[in-house]
DNA sequence: CGGCAACATGTTATGGGTAACATGTTATGC
DNA sequence: GCATAACATGTTACCCATAACATGTTGCCG
């Protein structure tokens, strides 16, 4: 593999001379670049950025970690970030940490060693410390879609108090006095938040406010499947769900079909999160729809102007609306105990 | 930010006697050990990698360049990459090319300006001569899902031939005698292989063979839509199409809803690639599954083979089956004239 | 025509870790 | 008790591109 001294060497002037030409930098005649420039395709040189970012610490790398990028809402968070970062001359690395905090410092450590420019982070829990302990290796962060505790820290998140006041306002509206919502883990913010929304409607509602209608547990489908199966165990049983992202919506979907309940005849469900009209195009769930591409685009430009010491002066808190998108999956609740054929069904 | 030479100074030692602390190699007393420990933590130091990558060539990073991290078969693949590779040790880029050639070369470039080990290849067209200008740069590749011309390189791919000729041939038995393939571009290999075997099957049925029942075009949606509305217009009208991946299918989904024509009663759809039930969890599509994490797993594991030297001597095409699942897009043509009432409607 | 700006090219030092080599010490075997 | 192996630590050179500085040439203005 050629270096600058060979093309250099070729060309018959000095290593310099030919950074100079690489980069368009300085003073080069003419008639040296072109003997320069003949020298590396006749070579077939091509620089190598390990040298300057060694010298100059900058990798012009920057890091994705996120839970999983199979779920739909991270792939379009993905696409945003590649795009916005492509733009701005940087590459990024893609980490799965599938929600576990040791998946996380494992590609943590890993990524500080690699001296990357800046981390989008999507922090698998809100209590620990690990904005703080990048951010000590001098390596800016930008939190994605969830919030962290105790670190002045720029996030981009959707607006998930307000999505989920919006979901369950209209489940209110249709006619539902008993509606569960399936949460994800207590300590990530995105579920807590989503909860306090429900909480908040359902208050100003002046229905009963029964903590027993609150499900924490995971962002899968198993866990939307099992937490279906124990509320509708619950009396009063709940005519309407809100799903707190889009896997446990359709592990609830799932096992509704399994009970043979009807959705939205016996009971509705509404979600967080909406497919992508390219990979369903029949969508059927009432949904929150957050903006990932724009959530994924914007972050990633607020980390680039971080690092280039540009933006905002002050920490950012990003907060995107969401829209809500009434489909097929909700409907006013059964009228009667007549409806409600599947009570033996279970 | 700390180096080697720091925590050395901390310890009282030789920086290469951290090196050997860190990295577990040679002799070091128990003692020096703990010292050189202490002063690591108290520190705060991580080890810099760039500078052994630039010493000895190797960066322990490998390239995924894809058409487009949003298709969810792309993503799966990406997902087995990300897995296999973190298992062995390796970080993945990522990159769209959106099927740019353009694109490609773009990222292509910095990719060897990063002196990434290897690269994961899907290639926009099959007719480059990309690959040979990678291996020229001592960078190893292995190829997903399409072949390409000219050089001896390791693939990984699905069955195409076998998957449309298996698509084919389920229509055929289901008594549709006039059936159109949906394609992509032409000069992707994935395209021609499955209109290759869409042919064979219909020869083999001694069907009319008629090239008018091809459509190229691209692997969007836009084209599945505009290629069922021609192909609608063609004489004798097709009664079953054969879709080349899932988004041409899903605008063929969508052109068919709104003429109002059903499926699978007035026409079949049948199709490459299926959406994981995480996504989809009520998946209406008969479809030539393809395993698509497993392409990606094994890819890199080939890869990975290939920069240790180790792995088969032989260049590698590996040939993944796909799996044929029957559902509710596909059924028996319509009988006889009376049946055909949506003709007035488009 | 002297001096300064603009042009053109070259030299040196730098960044961080570690392979290869060198040196010294302690234990082991005969 | 001496040779040798095993243990323990240190020194030097290297990877590649380029900022900073140095040197030399040409052209232009007063």
């Amino acid at each position: 593999m050629p270096t600058i001294r060979d093309v250099a060497k070729q060309a018959g002037v000095a290593p310099m001379t030919v950074s100079r030409v690489i980069n368009n930098s300085g003073y080069v005649s003419e008639d040296t670049r072109t003997r320069v420039e003949e020298a590396i395709s006749r070579l077939g040189y091509v620089p190598n950025m390990l040298g300057p970012s060694l010298r100059f610490n900058q990798t012009n790398t920057l890091a994705l970690v996120l839970t999983d990028i199979t779920n739909p809402f991270w792939t379009t968070v993905a696409r945003g970030v590649e795009d916005a970062a492509q733009e701005a001359g940087y590459s990024v690395i893609l980490c799965n940490t599938d929600e576990s905090e040791a998946k996380q410092d494992q590609y943590l450590t890993m990524l500080l060693k690699r001296r990357i420019d800046g981390i989008l982070l999507v922090p698998s829990t809100s209590t620990s410390n690990v904005v703080q302990t990048i951010k000590n290796q001098g390596v800016k962060v930008v939190v994605l879609d969830r919030e962290v505790n105790d670190t002045e820290v720029d996030v981009v998140e959707g607006d998930s108090v307000g999505g989920a006041y919006q979901l369950t306002r209209y489940l209110i509206e249709l006619g539902h006095q008993h509606i569960a919502i399936l949460s994800g883990p207590q300590n990530v913010s995105t579920s807590s938040q989503r909860v306090a929304g429900f909480c908040r409607a359902i208050e100003e509602a002046n229905l009963s406010h029964n903590t027993a209608n609150i499900y924490w547990g995971e962002f899968s489908q198993t866990l939307g499947h099992e937490m279906v199966r124990r509320a509708l165990q619950s009396t009063p049983r709940p005519t309407a769900f809100l799903a707190v992202n889009n896997f446990i919506a359709n592990g609830a979907l799932q096992a509704l079909r399994e009970m043979n309940i009807r959705v939205p005849e016996d009971v509705s469900v509404v979600s967080f999160d909406d497919i992508p009209v390219s990979i369903n195009p029949m969508p059927f769930l009432t949904v929150a729809a957050q903006p990932a591409y724009e959530m994924g685009y914007q972050a990633t430009q607020l980390l680039v102007a971080r690092l280039v010491n540009a933006g905002p002066e002050t920490v950012q808190k990003i907060i995107l609306p969401v829209e809500i998108l009434i489909r097929q999956s909700s409907g006013e609740p059964p009228q009667g105990p007549g409806n409600e054929s599947w009570n033996t069904v279970s």
